[in-house]
DNA sequence: GCTCTTTTTTTCGAGCCTCGAAAAAATACT
DNA sequence: AGTATTTTTTCGAGGCTCGAAAAAAAGAGC
């Protein structure tokens, strides 16, 4: 079951340790990454020694800010931006976008593309996606060496493997293992992660204040979907991504959801169960295949007019989400939730019902504690997400090597 | 954040590592133990050895079942009963029971005792507990420095940091903390534990061939609890113990809870929902206070008897926990499922409308697939779960000193 | 401009720990 | 009794972290 510790896991531990002390403050001097490590000085003297050696780190300018202090300056460490690059492909509906980031976190070359995800054949589909890849990877400014991971993210659930997409609505095809794909392709590590979990840990990155260990970002779109952060680790299901909050139940045999069921949460908040709800064409008609932006924000502008049909689409909306989240919150307890996507900006309209919901459950308690924050724009989230995701992959196994891990997958057995 | 690793640690984790091996294995030979713990065997023999010198385990005969082999035959390593004891105390409605164990994990003393806890006094309800726990400890069969350790065990909510219980149905009293009262008492190291999740613990041990890293056990009786494990970890809210199961949402402003609440699924499924439906009281009906073993026993064989309301009543029992646990594998995918207490064993009453419900949801996707297992009394898994606990923590704690933890809490901050 | 103080960083020896190889131990086979 | 086989122990080598002390790099004071 679990493995003991070798020897020779203890310096690869620290490294990784003293890596991520690096990303996380940015120019830490060798001291402060002592305290926040609890290693000794010696310890971080001689890491660091080599981490600059190995050109992973580099010695900035002597930290100026308090330069009113005496003693020896500090000096800062830093990532060093060309030690590798990583790149992140987002496949979201009808849309495309890739981009390479180098070591440090800085964009160093990006390509988005329109395609018709839902009509595309398989193959297609794939072939797009190597295709910009390849694309990037030729792009005469980069090195094609440096990059040495691939974070690829979707909307749909995902293996717990990061190797494929099992289901994704923007496409009717189902198991297509891209990770698989692209490795093969270009021979680089490639993880294949659920959009909503990329999300998260962007929050965690961008926010390490109020998305530390237990926080939930939930994506108000076309359909509804969650990443869930519990005791700082990234939530998934036992065999796939899980966390489909959007499909939990919300009115047994309510209404038609685009999974085909019935009475999802999906089904009463998702864009296309707004409108529908707004235009008043009753639960069982079938789901659109998409609503505009802009019809999200005449919808939501219609609603803050006046009475009507529309408001009561995100009073309905509101109500779902504050049940399903009542009953996640019995579960899970409340934490610190961010809403992303289009109808985040309409979350004026949703919140009164959505907290009259969950204070009639179990997990709304104490309700008034529970705090929404918004955010409109999904795709810069998920990108940075995706970057994070690949860059924290490199840190813990290119550079420090020695792990019995695969493509981002821990081996439990070992025997 | 996280902590690097000293170079302490190491003995002190590869310690643990060991003992945790002869406490699944029974009777591990030092070869067996280096191969599913990946140590040399000069580690494991000079760790082994330390372990014999401290008293903490002790050579058995050698093996004699494959007796056929050549070479120097296998020692077997086993627990020194004598090391240790704990003690386990399981608080449920109107009953107490505690025992004491051996390092071995054998019962040496118990008690158990009938007490009103729906009307007692919060005083005394405390003090029942310290006075039998006294009673134990001064048991003259018992060296009273050898129990190192005790684990509450109580049906309600209680801390993640498992101090208190913080609400229980068996009581109108709230946030007791018991660890600490016994901690204060007694000078013993204690946890306060949530009763469903010391069943997912002992279900683990008992059948670790079906549950090993992910799989539910949930509690059939009065009201409905349920003990969670994901990725081989105990599953617990943010700040309690969490997994209310069976306050999850059913059916938005339908039936009235014993939580006051509307519509959670233990207002169906509860003994005493099944109890209220059977008798065609109405959904608004008051909940009863307990609905005795014999009476739902009998409840279960006029169901089984003829189409009637009291069939009626499971059919419904098994459609609300059908679409909660149909919502709670949306979020982390199908797992086995353990089904304890009374009414686990009308469970033949319940299955068929909780796989019709479950085939509705997106979790019950191969809803054939998911299996259940029953189990009608709970009581014993809850004190095995307990035991276990208390000697894993003696396991980690005494035997691999030097670890950051007190009380069974981890410290995540150092600095 | 020089010395003293303060703080950061590096150096160095001590003490552990794990590992691999070889030796020792304990049995079955012939 | 001797040989083969398997388990367990022994022993030296190599690494790692730690604490203490030294070195380095500034500001403060005169």
């Amino acid at each position: 079951m679990s493995v003991g510790i070798r020897h020779d896991d203890l310096r690869r531990r620290n490294r990784a340790m003293v890596i991520a002390a690096v990303r996380r403050a940015g120019q830490p001097s060798r001291t402060e990454i002592a305290a926040t490590t609890g290693l000794s000085h010696s310890t971080i003297s001689a890491i660091s020694s080599d981490l600059i050696g190995e050109g992973i780190l580099a010695e900035s300018k002597p930290i100026e800010a308090g330069s009113l202090k005496r003693g020896r300056p500090q000096v800062g460490l830093s990532l060093n931006a060309e030690a590798a690059a990583v790149m992140t492909v987002v496949l979201s509906l009808n849309f495309l976008s890739v981009a390479v980031i180098d070591y440090a976190g800085q964009v160093i070359s990006e390509e988005q593309r329109r395609l018709d995800t839902l009509t595309m054949p398989r193959d297609t589909l794939i072939g797009e996606c190597v295709a910009i890849v390849r694309r990037r990877l030729e792009d005469p400014d980069l090195d094609v060496r440096s990059v040495a991971r691939i974070a690829l993210a979707i909307q749909g659930i995902t293996d717990t493997r990061a190797r494929a997409m099992l289901w994704s609505p923007i496409t009717p095809h189902t198991d297509i293992a891209f990770a698989d794909i692209l490795e093969d392709e270009f021979g680089i590590p490639a993880t294949m992660e659920n959009d909503c979990n990329m999300m998260a840990v962007a929050l965690r990155w961008r926010d390490p204040q109020r998305y530390r260990d237990d926080f939930i970002a939930i994506l108000l779109s076309h359909g509804i979907g969650m990443g869930l952060v519990l005791k700082g680790q990234l939530f998934t299901g036992t065999h796939s991504s899980g966390g489909e909050f959007g499909h939990m139940i919300h009115q047994p045999k309510g209404a038609l959801c685009r999974c085909g069921r019935r009475g999802c949460v999906e089904a009463y908040a998702g864009n296309y169960a707004i409108w529908r709800n707004a235009r008043q064409l009753g639960e069982d008609t079938e789901p659109v295949a998409d609503v505009s932006d802009a019809d999200m924000r005449a919808l939501a502008a219609a609603a803050r007019d006046s009475e009507g049909p529309e408001r009561e689409a995100y009073r309905k909306a509101g109500e779902a989400l504050g049940y399903g989240l009542g009953s996640l919150f019995a579960l899970i307890d409340p934490a610190p939730v961010a809403m992303v996507g289009v109808s985040a900006a309409a979350f004026d309209l949703i919140e009164p019902a959505l907290r009259e919901a969950i204070a009639q459950t179990a997990g709304g308690q104490h309700s008034e504690w529970i705090s929404f924050d918004t955010e409109p724009n999904e795709l810069p989230l998920i990108r940075e997400g995706c970057a994070m995701r690949a860059l924290t992959f490199v840190d813990q196994e290119i550079f420090a090597p020695g792990a019995q891990t695969r493509s981002g997958l821990v081996s439990k057995n070992v025997a």
